[in-house]
DNA sequence: GATGAATGAGTATTCATTCAT
DNA sequence: CATGAATGAATACTCATTCAT
């Protein structure tokens, strides 16, 4: 029991590890020793948890995203009513922005760039799929524009992601107002 | 003279292949030596032009970015109305996104990842001025909502960066039907 | 007793894996923990029944050795007549190196390479000398060539271990007509 | 020209060391940068002539394969009698065994050994063709026994690298004498 | 200016071996 | 006895950079 805890702990270690140093420097500036050095283990041990680097970058960016998703979606429940239901998760991922700022940062560095394999990306997608039920739900409404989701995505959502990387780099302070104007302005680019 | 133009095809030649192999492989997968044996030159030669591997990078960054705001800016004057200038811009910007995709990609890639010096990242930022002045008038005129130039950035520039990754993944298509609902997007998160 | 037998069989089992995988992969790509998977056990258990792999190896290769010269001599006694004798104990070898196939190619591999302590080689000969005792034999009575023993070995045991070798390439295949041919080259190079 | 030159001094010094430290201390126990520094070179430097490792061993058991047959059929020409054709060669290989120990240990470690690939392995073999068609006229002529090449190879030829090796462990000594009783050895058991 | 050969300083990964359980 | 997890010490290989020509 002791040791299953430990083994767990180990490998969360390495998974911090690997997304603070990436955020930091950048994935070709992280030698698997540093990472094994910030997570208190022997740079062997990182593989009894991860097949390679490769493997290793591929699941963080997997869990990541699904505590991603998973922090998203909590109180959202598919009956909830379209412009309330996209309020909720609108404020989540914001939320989730600002309080895991590490992970959210490092999703953003995974998601434009080609470090990533393409069927993890595949993977990361899927827990995505209740806010598009609901955005396909206010298009019936008449209450959404009748666009792709990418486009709702670019206008409502991916904003956020810039705006956390402005505030990352000390060019702009994401406080109450300024989530207002933005939830403010998501919703008007994409509303009827 | 037949020197010097061949010493800038060379140096060309360089910026093309970084552009290239950064979009295709990413930082930490492109060396020198396949930037070079790409551009037909060989490793040293690389030194004669750029400093070491990050000042080679930083260049690149700096005039794609100069080359984005040139193109962008064509045919602007300071002097035309608010929302004519945006659309003139917003379209300039698209056009270039979609025309020079290659360098639209390579700038995506560097603005969410700590590959570029910060200095650098700040010369790439000043030729922006004019949208911000622009911005600024319509703020004054009572046309755009009085929010940060980042929030704005954020809604009505940014977003077309993700659907050119997007578009590039295969996933999204940009055509005259998606370009205005993007524009119609645009406009109405920003606008009052 | 149950335990005991089941410890011999854990060290047979590390014996046979460590011959299969040295014979097919070579000693240089045999890691202890392939031998371990091998025999079923832990790459810790390995110590508890050998040093280390120079141990492990050494030791393999003493009783592959034994068993080999051991199954030699079975049926074989000195006051056998020299031309008999040396009928006998040649089918005899030539058999283990047909029946025993994984042992015989495990030894041509040691014989040949600088993996085995010259301790252990030497201690891998010394049951050789029955046969040693059979060529003075037949010396003093004028059957066999006044020569080394290291050439009458080389002229008539030693071939077979290349044609078995060829046999396990597929090169060449060793049955009754071949042995045939094969012993009476092996007897007309070393008889007077 | 001076430049040509030195590049095939070092390939060359590349190949020794291979070789010297292979015979000395087996496959398994010679590190690149053992090689590189008997060599005189960076292990890098390794690279730039051969693609890995395996392609060095590979290189140089071809190379040194070559520089025997090469050596051994010097002054043959196929109209020479079988029995003078055939001493002059056995005669060329125990020379060869002798002066060039080193190479001579080398091949016998990987003929041996599953180090070589296998496609390495049949390229060595093509350039002894010359030994294998006097066989066959001696076979034709009614001199040599009706067996397979492999049979004449295992008993007039293979032995003579178990007695290069046995000399090289000190236990045995190869000189005019034990030379002339070896070639009776050879000759008798396969002329008829 | 231009180059290709050369390399020192890394880097991912492996592996023999140990040790707490 | 037996083990799985852990690791220090290699090891093959890479790469940004230099330098003689």
């Amino acid at each position: 029991m002791a040791k299953l805890q430990k083994s767990i702990e180990k490998r969360n270690a390495l998974i911090q590890a690997t997304i603070s140093l990436v955020n930091n420097n950048g994935f070709h500036a992280t030698p698997m020793s540093k990472i094994a050095k910030m997570a208190n283990v022997s740079p062997a041990t990182i593989y009894l948890y991860f097949e390679n680097k490769q493997d290793l970058l591929n699941k963080v960016y997997i869990e990541v995203k699904q505590a991603f998703t998973s922090y998203v979606f909590t109180n959202y429940t598919p009956d909830t009513p379209v412009a309330d239901g996209f309020k909720l998760i609108w404020n989540r991922i914001a939320d989730f922005k600002l309080k895991e700022m590490e992970e959210a940062l490092f999703l953003a560095q995974c998601d434009n760039t080609p470090i990533i394999d393409e069927t993890s990306r595949q993977e990361g997608l899927i827990h995505l799929q209740p806010l598009l039920d609901l955005w396909k739900r206010g298009q019936e409404e008449g209450i959404l524009k009748p666009m792709s989701p990418y486009l709702l995505y670019a206008y409502s959502i991916n904003p956020l992601s810039f705006l956390m990387v402005m505030q990352n780099r000390g060019a702009f302070k994401l406080n109450e107002e300024t989530l207002e104007e933005a939830f403010q302005a998501a919703w008007n680019s994409i509303s009827i």
